[in-house]
DNA sequence: GTCAATAAGATTGCTAACAATGTGGGTGGT
DNA sequence: ACCACCCACATTGTTAGCAATCTTATTGAC
């Protein structure tokens, strides 16, 4: 064992989502420039582990590398944040119907419990608990519906709008609207009826567009030009 | 320039496409174990190259790699196969109701057009006329979509089940049907009717699920647990 | 003959140095 | 003062070799 023990103790996590963090938490900024020998210094691990890192986050998109002159953080724009809503949409709609059917009563039961916290955390304003309540009855459809394709392809999406997720909750009137609107979810998904869960799931997150479009018009989405993936 | 300068002028498909494309085609068959060395001996690239690609094959689901253990060709069980074709259901239920609100009067004519052709080639008994027509109508009308986020899932996914693709347009009565269903989502499409065609694009990827039943009825799948992603 | 321990071999992951490439700043000409 | 050119610098991509790790075959005990 060598003198400095610690780190590896407790390198649990893979620098891949060290790295991935520091981008979500904006410890790296959009725009700014990633060096290989720097993130291999900063994280402690060889170059050879960033170099891979930054090729899975230049393929989940935030990142961007060009041959020969490196990477950088690429920031999200509101066309592809409306984009990557649209595309949740669909496959949440699909989750929560195969949720609907193949859930157990187990199942049903914890949910509901998700949406009792749910209410009570738009009771008291809490809009922490509202954000992470509301993530967690989405996750929750997600593994009663038994879809690892849809589930794998939407963690993808969400590294890249996790940035926005939480200004979105922020707007004034939208925890007492997505509250209305993950009710009637986990109502229909809670009688075992798949297709009104999956038309309220659609519903909700076509609703989260319309938020998005109102953060837009509050300038939260810089008018740059990402460069391409 | 050098000796062998062949493959270098040639070189304008990446080595990752071309290692995705030996596995898609069966050249590098399901459990076959992949060796670092090996692979850049064969595509003449660098073994850092190399690792680069097995990286995102990972990342696609298309080989299985293990810490210090090296990557195999990952096999694609029905359960996956279903499960990507329901995703691929609504993924590409969004995108036609998108072609047919944003596609222009040009675009409407050439959709017409394939399936003419699409026609044709089932008249012909023609299978690979069809299979190709059939992907060209797909992949037109997700340009026609203009939602890149859905277009990149959807190239991603269709690696992984390009490989029994193939086979369901081998099923006897399958031709004939697939037309039908292909005729109906270009129909709606080229009508503006978003509602239908997103419906009758999720009908015939049900109708393929169907199909991917009766191949696995027949025993094109192996009864074999791949390795975990 | 079967099983466990062990040693040899193969392959990955890491390190360090080097080559290739792009960037920016300075220099000289006009 | 402005522009083109050129050179030094920074950074990536590649190479070769080594250490760590896993696999497999061999040996020996029971």
């Amino acid at each position: 064992m060598t003198a400095s023990g610690e780190t590896e103790a407790l390198a649990e996590v893979s620098l891949l989502d060290r790295l991935r963090l520091a981008i979500v938490h904006g410890e790296l900024t959009p725009g700014q420039r990633l060096v290989e020998a720097d993130l291999a210094m900063r994280f402690n691990g060889s170059r050879g582990a960033v170099r891979e890192a930054l090729v899975l986050l230049e393929n989940e998109g935030l990142i961007a590398r060009q041959r020969n002159r490196g990477a950088s953080v690429r920031p999200v724009s509101l066309d592809e944040a409306i984009e990557i809503t649209e595309v949740r949409a669909v496959l949440e709609g699909l989750c929560a119907a195969k949720a609907a059917t193949g859930g157990t009563a187990a199942d049903r039961r914890k949910l509901k419990s998700i949406a009792t916290a749910m209410q009570k955390a738009v009771k008291q304003n809490d809009v922490l608990a509202y954000s992470s309540t509301s993530q967690e009855a989405h996750l929750y459809i997600r593994e009663m519906a038994k879809q690892q394709t849809a589930s794998i392809v939407l963690d993808r999406l969400r590294y890249q709008s996790v940035r926005y997720q939480f200004s979105v909750a922020m707007l004034p009137a939208r925890p007492a609207q997505g509250l209305k609107e993950h009710l009637a979810v986990i109502d229909a998904v809670t009688s075992r009826s798949p297709d009104d869960a999956e038309q309220t799931m659609r519903a909700h997150l076509t609703s989260v567009i319309g938020a998005l479009r109102q953060l837009a018009a509050m300038g939260v989405f810089g008018a740059y030009v990402p460069p391409a993936r």
